[in-house]
DNA sequence: TGATGGCTCAATGTATACAATAAAACAAGC
DNA sequence: GCTTGTTTTATTGTATACATTGAGCCATCA
């Protein structure tokens, strides 16, 4: 059932660069897929054991993800999966709407048939998924597809970033998003190809904004106290 | 004159994060001062030796360095720093102007007296380096004043892309850039601070755009084709 | 019974040793 | 004399061993 073994098989074969490539997305996935909960400790030795590899690697693979938001590291406690704050939280989404409302011009001006088809279709999985209950591999096809459409801006830092904002969302609302709804059979994936194939930069602009509005809105931001040292801090501080 | 001694030096005492986090700067500072200079090789053995650190430390800085795209890993070849692009110099500022004009309105509105004192010494300190002919401090203060605004924003997120966009824009002016012509006396960034300070952040927006553009104009984009090899690309192709 | 002190253990930080590979130097042949 | 094949060397890739440190546990004492 673990994709971890199926790494681990092809790596037999695979250059150490593609090894290491994959189990970097296993992980990334997993985090992203909700599989791996915000605050899970992720301990080098036991990831050196499931992957196969010595812990060198799986250090290189940690600070990768450690410079994308995905994880935590704290010196001299190890690794886990990062708990976003509400303020980053709002950093994300603020920085969502600049940049991907912003992009959607560029996107619009190059969007051809073939493109549109393509997003067509993950938004049609993206809803098959969640008929299904398939929470994972919704979320999962969600970010996808926003990143797929900023990469159809051409502009490859800017996508890059929207990957990272959208990796970094997911964990979002794995903190603060009520269970089970998300998106939630939606068809605003859908509207939105229609506005870029139909060239309207401005509308899809728009509808983007209030999308991604949308989506922050309904996340409950209530920050959970940790459990027992607010004195310490209070009269630490 | 180096400053790799004295970090050296104050590593003694330092903890090892500490002295991590010296050394990276003191690469990421000598890259984005163009006194290393794009397609110089960074040999791990070289590096470990002058900071007096092992291998392992090294490679972790240039991995870091690398994801910020400032140094360019090639497999079993080592590292070097990167030579960007025309492609990806317009990627940049492309993504200088989304991310940069958009912040503008929010900076307005946060700007007090301090942080406009403070921009001003900085625009202040750079003159003063163009005119006394230290273009290597100029080229920093410069990038320094564009992170100091985006900071000013409160958004976190978009300040550290911002601040990469930045170190990158200086890797630009290195390859495409003529050489001693940058900003050149201009006081561009003085008259920023001023719309900035007067609140208002449509016209600070406009100036920034304008003031971008003529960055990116004044780079001769010529890509200099390899030394030799055309002949066998252009048949092997 | 609860808290504090020391002790043990587990996990990370760092360096180094070894293996693999690409570049370079050199030699041989056309 | 230039090209090509081989050897050598230099440099990176990987794993592991050792040092360091924070956390948990237990015993002791109030």
């Amino acid at each position: 059932m673990s994709n971890a073994q199926a790494v681990k098989r092809s790596a037999s074969k695979a250059e150490g660069d593609e090894r290491h490539e994959a189990i970097y997305r296993a992980v990334s996935d997993a985090i992203v897929e909700q599989r791996l909960k915000p605050g899970a400790r992720l301990r080098e030795d036991a990831l050196a054991d499931v992957f196969g590899i010595s812990r060198t690697g799986i250090r290189k693979i940690l600070q990768r993800l450690a410079l994308e938001q995905l994880v935590t590291l704290t010196p001299r406690r190890g690794a886990s999966v990062t708990r976003p704050t509400a303020d980053e939280a709002k950093d994300v989404f603020d920085a969502r709407q600049l940049i991907e409302c912003g992009l959607m011009p560029d996107v619009a001006r190059r969007m051809g048939e073939k493109e549109a088809a393509e997003l067509r279709d993950m938004a049609k999985r993206e809803r098959q998924a969640l008929r299904n209950g398939e929470q994972s591999l919704a979320i999962r096809l969600s970010a996808d597809f926003h990143v797929r459409i900023a990469q159809l801006s051409g502009n490859a830092t800017l996508a890059a970033f929207v990957e990272s904002l959208c990796s970094r969302s997911s964990l979002i609302l794995a903190v603060y998003g009520h269970p089970g709804h998300l998106g939630c059979e939606s068809h605003d994936h859908d509207d939105l190809v229609g506005y870029l194939e139909a060239g309207n930069g401005e509308r899809a602009s728009a509808f983007m904004s209030r999308h991604l509005k949308a989506i922050e809105a309904s996340l409950s931001m209530v920050e959970e106290e940790e459990s027992a040292p607010d004195l310490h801090q209070i009269f630490g501080g």
